[in-house]
RNA sequence: GCCGGGAUCGCCUAGUGGUAGGGCGGCAGCCUGCUAAGCUGUUUGGCUAGAAAUGGCCUUCGCGAGUUCAAUUCUCGCUCCCGGCGCCA
């Protein structure tokens, strides 16, 4: 499990990560704490030791059916007391010391560029040609083909909610069949997780303020009205936001042997989002919703395998939005940008005619040990025991591919051209509308 | 929802108010070669001594609390699994 240790081992590394981000983190405390704490426990296990020892004696008296004298009990009594006061005291530093540890963000890996903010990001590459249309974009497009109802939406669920129909639903199946066949294909294993997870599991593979700002919490009805008592309950439920979050959980608290890894899975899930720190952003549309279809690539790996297996999801993704003939570009995000989680993240941005911009599709993380180590995922090397890295990626989320795909392949008339990756999905159909 | 049984090392399994044992697998070593196995040790996490070889101590029987000098064992609460009854897409 996270333990001081572990910071201690790799001073020197976070260090230049924190400066890196440009953000102060109390690690050096974190290490001051546990000098400390280390004093206290060292206190506490040797009158363990002296009531162990004292314990034993009275059992080898009444072993022989001697009485112990009442004096000797009212000593290991008095020891008792004692570790029981320094213990309490010992919880001040281990919650503390907890509290700095699960918060702490991933060392960053050093391909990362500086910067403060998204504009810090560098692209890596650009692949296809773009297409500047002076055409509407995907909403105005669906609306006029009823393949969409967002006011409908808004009424009976609220802002941000939408209704596909017709051949725009059909499109998001073809979709996700297309990205699962492809990937199948390659011996990924496909996982239909479970949609909820408890906050223990949940605090393991995602920062703190993700479940503020992004997460739904599922409340039982029966339940709802007495939410202070549930303040306290522990075993509530979450909706997943990726169903990364849920394969990840998956191997929670369990041993490989190496020549298990990597295991490599494609998950599919809704998502459900919050965005609750984004008013404002992006408001037309299905570009950013409370709820998609999302095809994930998930893997627990070695630690030497890892960045093999990112480079692999990346080219995974490139292969998708190539056969789907959109163009795109790849970009390395910064650290500023990367957030607490990845080690080093790539997005994947595909070109929006409407906009002229380049906007994310995919986004490739590879978490190296912070999830394991939150969630004690670990394999057995030759008699040693270390943490796996996992990564994840997404393949495709539906709604966003299916802007893409409405604007990049718009025709002059209106209608929307089925890209041809796709058509065997769609029954054969060439274009929408 | 109700009643009953259960959770012990990576896997399987024994056990008891007083140092948790066995099998398989893994690791280290030894012996030996004729399709091949056998033997010995080791196998949770942490602290500590030492340059190292190697030691010492604590911790660990699903999770949390209680009783006790001492809890894996007894009591209470929780989570999950199995069986039966009820309800149900």
């Amino acid at each position: 499990m996270l333990n001081a240790r572990y910071v201690r081992e790799r001073l020197d590394e976070i260090r230049a990560s924190f400066a890196k981000r440009g953000s102060e983190y109390p690690f050096e405390e974190l290490l001051e704490i546990d000098e400390e704490y280390k004093k206290l426990q060292a206190q506490v296990q040797e009158l363990r030791s002296k009531r162990n020892k004292g314990s034993m004696e009275v059992s080898q008296l009444r072993k022989e059916k001697k009485e112990p004298d009442n004096a000797k009990i009212m000593e290991l009594a008095g020891i008792k007391d004692q570790i029981d006061e320094l213990e309490k005291k010992a919880l001040n530093y281990t919650g503390r010391m907890e509290s700095i540890l699960w918060n702490m963000p991933n060392v960053l890996d050093k391909e990362v560029p500086a910067g403060s903010d998204e504009s810090g990001n560098v692209t890596l590459k650009t692949v296809g040609e773009p297409v500047r249309k002076k055409l509407p974009g995907h909403e105005e497009s669906l609306l006029k083909l009823g393949l969409l109802d967002m006011e409908q939406a808004a009424k009976v669920s609220g802002a941000r909610f939408y209704y596909l129909k017709g051949d725009a639903a059909l499109l998001e199946q073809a979709l996700i069949r297309f990205t699962i066949d492809t990937l199948v294909k390659k011996g990924y294993v496909l996982v239909a997780p479970p949609l909820m997870l408890k906050k223990e599991y949940y605090r393991g593979v995602t920062a703190l303020s993700e479940f503020e700002d992004a997460l739904y919490r599922a409340v039982e009805a029966s339940e709802a009205e007495g939410l202070e008592e549930r303040e306290k309950v522990d075993d509530e439920l979450f909706l997943i936001s990726t169903s990364e979050h849920a394969i990840a959980a998956m191997h929670a608290g369990k041993l490989f042997s190496a020549k298990e890894l990597p295991k490599r899975y494609i998950g599919i899930s809704p998502c459900f989002r919050r965005e609750a720190g984004s008013h404002g952003k992006d408001t037309k549309g299905i570009f950013r919703v409370h709820q998609f279809y999302k095809i994930e690539q998930f893997a627990v790996a070695r630690q030497e395998d890892s960045w093999a297996i990112f480079s692999e999801f990346i080219a995974n993704a490139e292969e998708l939005f190539s056969l789907l003939k959109i163009p795109y570009r790849l970009v390395n995000i910064c650290a500023g940008d990367i957030g607490s989680v990845a080690a080093r993240k790539y997005d994947l941005e595909a070109y929006m005619p409407a906009q002229d911009k380049y906007r994310e599709m995919v986004s490739c993380s590879n978490c190296t040990d912070w999830q394991a180590a939150r969630l004690d995922i670990k394999y057995d090397e030759g008699g040693e025991r270390k943490y796996a890295h996992t990564l994840n990626s997404t393949a495709i989320a539906t709604t966003r591919a299916i802007v893409a795909i409405v604007e990049n392949y718009l025709n002059e008339d209106g209608s929307i051209a089925v890209p041809e990756a796709l058509q065997p999905y769609m029954n054969g159909k060439r274009r929408i509308g």
